[in-house]
DNA sequence: CTATAAGTAGACAGGTCTGTATCGTTTGTC
DNA sequence: GACAAACGATACAGACCTGTCTACTTATAG
């Protein structure tokens, strides 16, 4: 493997033992071993543990709103389909066999002073995923388009967490059918 | 102290450990040292720390759906306004300094594994919930109070996951608002 | 080709984790 | 008041944690 790519992979594997086992669970050492790295190149590129979960929080962010942006382009075209096609984005998220639920929650409960820079990077993403409503919202041209951002961003989070405990994934069907009643006339 | 209300103690000292710090990073030492007890004494009531996670859930469990029942009944005794009730229940909890998210959730976010106890004990909390909602639908004579119920959980997670991380009590409100407004006509 | 940077392997330090063993003390009960 | 159960204090085992150090090897750039 090229060098460059070594901590791209490094990242990657490290992101899906943190998603699956939480930040805590998952060592160091299981990192490395998945990743098939010396302890030294870890250390080497990121100076500490909590410096690699902020690194894998900024990929799987980049990662989730990039696929987020794209699934919604591809499937629908005509603004208000585009807010109802994040919920189908999310169900697919859910059905799959790599949803532990929002890696960004856990984060944040595991790591739950506010000034760690974990959390700060939790408060990050959901604030973007927030834009990106209001972005949409606007296109839509809703009347409060943050207002209804916040709405969209609240029915995602409550998807989210009932479908990592209740283990359906139409939990997103559920807040998508919310999302049209509640969105449509304000 | 009374022997028969050091067990309760214990379980209440480890519940504010666990929610302020997670479940990884709150190790039993701290736990006993807050508790002012012997290690021996925490594993004469639990055969492991798992083992007391689970009776902390418990007892978490219990007292957060009592609190919500008792709360509820005394701020209003109409059906439906008691199903908004327990959005203003939610944002008390949110507004106190001791909200660190969802006790349930987070033990969920560190034991992923679903065949695990203490992830068992947070699905069970879940449909407890989700029966004292449809129990309020019902009463409210919602059409399909089954759907309701889930409607008003999947709403409860939204604004807790919301207030968590961007640290705002308002979101209860927010989703006070959508209940209202989705849940009247169905 | 050669210098330099980055990689590997693995021992190791120092701390923390869960859980156990020992033993003297306190407390509730009969 | 005596006895048994529970508790406190503490040392300890053994595993695992993050992070460092040394020594050797490989790959890349000039």
């Amino acid at each position: 493997m090229r060098r460059a790519l070594k901590k791209d992979h490094l990242i990657e594997v490290a992101a899906k033992l943190f998603n699956r086992y939480g930040y805590h669970a998952a060592g160091v050492d299981r990192v490395i071993a998945e990743a098939g790295i010396a302890k030294t190149t870890l250390y080497r590129h990121f100076k500490s543990k909590d410096d690699l979960i902020v690194a894998v929080l900024r990929r799987v962010d980049a990662q989730y709103r990039d696929n987020m942006r794209e699934a919604v382009d591809k499937s629908a075209s005509e603004p208000w389909q585009k807010i109802l096609a994040t919920f189908d984005v999310l169900e697919t998220w859910f059905a799959g066999a790599t949803f532990f639920g929002c890696p960004f929650m856990s984060a944040a409960s595991e790591y739950g002073d506010r000034s760690n820079p974990v959390f700060q990077e939790v408060v990050m993403h959901k604030r973007l995923m927030v834009a990106y409503f209001e972005e949409l919202a606007r296109g839509a041209e809703l009347e409060n388009p943050h207002r209804a951002a916040e709405t969209i961003h609240l029915l995602h989070e409550g998807a989210t967490a009932v479908a990592q405990v209740i283990g359906e994934a139409s939990a997103a069907a559920k807040a998508k059918t919310i999302a049209a009643k509640v969105l449509k006339e304000t």
